[in-house]
DNA sequence: AATTTAGTTAGTCAATTAGCAAATTAGCTA
DNA sequence: TAGCTAATTTGCTAATTGACTAACTAAATT
């Protein structure tokens, strides 16, 4: 479970422009380079990529991408796996499937509530 | 549709820990203030509360108070209605239910890809 | 009309953030 | 081993944030 430490730092990780789009790209495969320079038996997600394959992509040095990649890190919403002298970087799914609960319980409760105490209505005379 | 600028007021506006916590209560009810000072005629929300009553619940100045609701307003994640001299606070439940929709998503394409592409495994040789 | 209550605006200040370049570390390659 | 590639650390700066008090506006109460 996400407590609200945990939730503050991934909150605050997608709040930057420039670390909501690495987190979008790393999530959606945009930036793959691991398969054609992978080394023999080495074993990465194939939709992993680098830091800097995701800097060449970005208007910013690589010590700030590299930053930015370390917060999200720290906020769990991605991993990071050093092969070699590169850092893989993968989607952590399960963090974001939580989010996807949290958000989902509050509406389930708030519409329970809504409906229990206060016959499905939002108004009050 | 929450387009990327939304979800990122949205998620500087979750990623501060007084907000969070205005925005937790505002949510859950807690501090509910309305139905025992409302007048008569008056159509309030039974689980709004006001400013001035959220503040009692912080360490901090009203103005502080207030202008962390301003900012929870603008991301659109609560709503605000002046009634007489007091301005009544509601959670938004529409945007909360997009947030659970995106992450969930996100999650949902992820595991269509991981089996579509990649016969649902994480590494490759 | 004067006072009280509710809330916002304006101005100040310290701490944090987000960027950079330079230096450093670690691993790979020739 | 020397040099290259990948990434991090350090030290710096400008901009932003989050707090405060004081001053203000608007509505309710006496």
């Amino acid at each position: 479970m996400l407590d609200m430490e945990k939730k503050l730092k991934i909150f605050k990780a997608l709040s930057n422009q420039t670390r909501f789009m690495i987190f979008k790209n790393v999530f959606t495969g945009g930036y793959t380079c691991s398969l054609d320079k992978v080394q023999p038996g080495v074993k990465v997600n194939p939709i992993a990529t680098c830091v800097s394959t995701v800097a060449e992509h970005f208007n910013f040095s690589l010590p700030t991408i590299s930053a930015h990649i370390k917060e999200l890190k720290e906020a769990n919403i991605i991993t990071v796996e050093k092969k070699g002298n590169k850092v893989y970087i993968e989607p952590n799914i399960e963090t974001i499937r939580e989010m996807a609960e949290c958000f989902q319980a509050l509406v389930t409760n708030f519409d329970n509530n809504r409906e229990l105490f206060f016959g499905d209505t939002l108004s009050v005379k």
